[in-house]
DNA sequence: ATGTAAGCGAGACGGTACGTCAGGTCTTGTA
DNA sequence: TACAAGACCTGACGTACCGTCTCGCTTACAT
């Protein structure tokens, strides 16, 4: 996850500075560490930041409301986050970490069904559909190289449910390996989009039929 | 198309207009008609609209600078569309107006193929990808209903080509009519929008693979 | 005035468009005239940036305090004045507008004496002298050029009561004309500022024993 | 010298402090005095400030560079000085310490004359017009009790030279003592001042005429 | 010789204001 | 009455600097 990680960075930095201190306490190239990330107040602002992507939506979404509700500055927040869109996307990761269990009927079909219902479900009941919404239209916004980086990193680990479902499929022998796998994750995953970002979350038309045609697919191959 | 139906619509009032003004102008109720939508100014603003929206992409694009190109006003662009999404939402249906044929082999994934392979060529090299990654982004910051507007008039518009395709196929007998067509056209759309969205519109990876385990997919219906 | 002066200027700008175009009416540049600056709100804002100088002074001066209580926007506030010293400046201009009388008793002492008394009680009072105070505070943070324009044009038009009360001395053959003159204005500018800006503008020393001394060396040039 | 007095002040405390432990280390509010202010920091911190203000004014003077420059930091700074114009202020005595000599010429104008010649040019060329010119812009935007301590402390050991060579004159009977004498003080300061503040270091015109105009009123006193 | 209080550098933080930008509405005068 | 010009309000943006705070290291006196 993205904001632990940069915390684990600080911290694994404090440790290598002290520990080079300790071994040799030569060469002391600072006297001092100064002050350290408030993990009060990036949390403050994660929280604040959540809550009023979800109130209001992104377009009520603004940095003099997240600062008001967190108690901050935008200083601060313009210190840890390059921009808007990064402060959505931790949002977002932050808010899936909670997220979906791997489901394992022994049926590649159902376990979809289940995990795109529940993948559903969550974005429009849990209200984070509105922040990946915000995330992507935020992307959309900034440059080129955003996106490269989206695409490398962000997706594959938001497919990781999807895939590990696949995945069973393939030890069970039910389906081959192979590139289609992940041509059925960038379909499924797609979708997933289309629906989210037309508003269309709790639709009426079958989402089962659109499964059981990947599926069949990929038995096919 | 949205912006000729409005066009038809103008040149009507022009005409009875004239007819008056022919007439020998008598019976002078009215000194004046008044002015009349000014196609040209339209024109010029469409035109304006389009090519900023290709040069500097949606975070360039901003009314002062179609008003500034165009020559034209503010005012007179809220007179006809009510906002920016709705102008390049028009700049988008004017650009797809040149567009692309409906392919015929008598092959439905060669003919699929083609036809997507086509349209994100034009999306990519016309530049009218970024005119609707422009509309999409827009569309995420406005109320909802327009969102139900888009699913139900927009896109189905926009899927004709690939739902024509199908329907070759159907006629062919070499696929069964049902709602799987709908699910197809559905997951071919979604991908396409993945892509344009992430900045992939060129990708390296298989999207052969991706079609054909969609056809697969229809055929073993 | 310098308000009055650019107002002046606009309408001057209109007038000699007019002409022109009444004179050959071709090459018309312009079609249309645009919107006039609102004088309303114009006054609005100069009104309110000065109450809000005279009741906080300099230091509590913000401009989105005079937004604020304008009922008006930066924006329009950044169109007509380049920085908050010009928009100072011309509050400090209207606020001596309704100036100081020439004092005329046949005496120069007296009437200097008089003149400066009034000055300073009128900067005490009115508080306009925290107005003026603010505007040297701001011209320090300006670039040189402010003071170069400050200095030949703002001081000039500030010192002109007492540039008429020596000249009517000088009238009356009390003084002879020459440089003195000149250097008697600057030497009570120079005093005046100094109790401004140090906060003491009812000295409880003698006021008239400063000007008695300038005057006897005027009389004994 | 301010700084110095401070110190001074410093070391007192300690100095009553230490007293005080050593009768009878009873009612034992402190263990230890701890470590002591650091001079070689607080000249480091004077020198930088010094520095910054003559190369980039007022406008670019910035604690933050400050502390850069000096390699301190900023809750170092506020301890020892209250806030910015303390520090300016204390730069200011410092730049001053080096300063002028009495001129001794036998004649008061002369002496005049050539003091502030060398005050002005001195102002101009060590740039230490610069921080004056701050130190009172800072004033401005602080509360009106430290005007008063300005004026009671600060100006007057300010205008000693000037103080001095009126009383040589009136030690040669040139002139007669008085409440006059001060009077020519305030006149020659506040012409400094306006000079100072309104960019004008190297005027053109005549600042002889002006000291001499003084000087007459004086003279016929 | 050691413990303790203070000095100190580093730097995060809340706060306040700045000056800018874009959207959408309103006003004025021309054709 | 449509239009251009463009002024206007709204509201958010990202930046700068202030003065305070917390952290952990270092120093120097007092026992």
């Amino acid at each position: 996850m993205q904001l632990q990680e940069r915390m684990v960075v600080v911290q694994h930095d404090s440790g290598s500075k002290d520990s080079a201190a300790a071994s040799k306490s030569k060469a002391r190239s600072r006297l001092s560490v100064g002050a350290v990330r408030s993990e009060e107040t990036t949390n403050a602002i994660l929280k604040a930041a959540a809550e009023i992507l979800e109130e209001r939506g992104y377009s009520g979404f603004t940095l003099d409301a997240v600062v008001a509700r967190a108690g901050s500055s935008k200083p601060t927040i313009y210190r840890w986050w390059k921009n808007k869109a990064a402060l959505i996307r931790d949002v977002y990761e932050l808010s899936g970490e909670a997220s979906l269990s791997t489901p394992d009927s022994g049926n590649l079909e159902r376990d979809l069904r289940e995990h795109l219902r529940a993948l559903w479900n969550w974005w429009a009941f849990s209200r984070s559909g509105e922040v990946l919404r915000s995330f992507i239209t935020e992307l959309q916004l900034g440059p080129d190289d955003e996106l490269e980086e989206f695409r490398s990193s962000f997706l594959p680990r938001r497919q990781r449910v999807m895939r590990k479902i696949l995945q069973q499929a393939v030890d069970r022998g039910d389906i081959c390996d192979g590139p289609e796998i992940e041509a059925a994750i960038t379909l499924l995953t797609g979708i997933s989009w289309l629906h989210l970002l037309t508003g269309n979350l709790m639709p009426k038309d079958d989402l089962d039929l659109t499964i059981s045609l990947v599926v069949r697919g990929l038995l096919n191959a």
